[in-house]
DNA sequence: GCGACAG
DNA sequence: ATCTTGTCGC
């Protein structure tokens, strides 16, 4: 038997986020996010996946829970999986969900009450080509409330990284500033965050999934100490 | 040929 | 993603 064609295997890749991308909730659904203190939340959580030198099949797929609003551990996991999906830009979900969406089940059967009631994932939600990124694809599947943080910019759907976007970068003055990543259509797909007082270079939230915009944005500031969120910061070790 | 390319 | 040391500044 031979491997699918990359081509191929995208092809079917771009119909799966288009079917899923329906299923996305641009909006605040949970009663803590209406309040503004986020009173009600108690546990926020994270996932990453990382490697070690040129491998790039076996990875830790990690997954944190913190307190909030005080950010101290209250679970941790790690495991070691093999990947089988190639990365390419725009399909990180491919590549990554399976073994995220893993460590949440394992949570869920073990300490179902530690379950996060938002999670951020490292990467873009709807700020993305097709306007479905991990975020929202691991937010679909899991039903959980998630947050896109993006340590660099994706250049998408009009988005540049240019002169203007340089100078609005500098215009942010202190931790909670933001700009609007607005698309060619108008739509805001997300915004850029000058996420501590003390890092000039922003993160880029976006929205996974049952929550709006302008709430992730602020619980991302809310869970920062530097630039990186906490829940995503950095994990235990493997 | 050159630039872009979440993780 | 990850490889890597020092260095400059507060």
């Amino acid at each position: 038997m031979s491997a699918p064609p990359a081509e191929e295997l995208v092809k079917q890749w771009e119909s799966e986020q288009a079917r899923l991308r329906q299923q996305v909730v641009e909006k605040d659904t949970e009663d803590w996010q209406k309040t503004p203190g986020f009173s009600g939340l108690e546990r926020v959580g994270g996932v990453d996946l990382s490697f070690i030198k040129g491998d790039d099949v076996n990875a830790c797929a990690q997954l944190v829970v913190l307190s909030y609003p005080d950010l101290e551990v209250l679970y941790e996991d790690s495991q070691m999986v093999t990947l089988t999906a190639p990365y390419i830009a725009g399909f990180l979900a491919f590549r990554e969900t399976p073994f995220l969406l893993e460590a949440l089940q394992r949570l869920q059967r073990k300490q179902p009450t530690l379950l996060p009631q938002v999670v951020f994932v490292d990467g873009n939600g709807l700020f993305h080509y097709r306007e479905f990124g991990l975020a929202c694809h691991l937010g679909v599947l899991s039903g959980l409330p998630c947050v896109g943080v993006a340590k660099n910019l994706l250049q998408v759907q009009g988005v540049n990284k240019d002169e203007e976007h340089q100078s609005q970068i500098a215009a942010l003055q202190k931790g909670g500033d933001s700009f609007p990543l607005t698309a060619a259509s108008g739509k805001v797909l997300g915004k850029a965050l000058r996420s501590s007082d003390k890092s000039s270079k922003p993160v880029y939230v976006s929205v996974g999934h049952k929550i709006s915009l302008d709430t992730a944005v602020r619980l991302t500031h809310a869970c920062c100490r530097y630039r990186v969120p906490e829940p995503i910061r950095q994990f235990p070790e493997a």
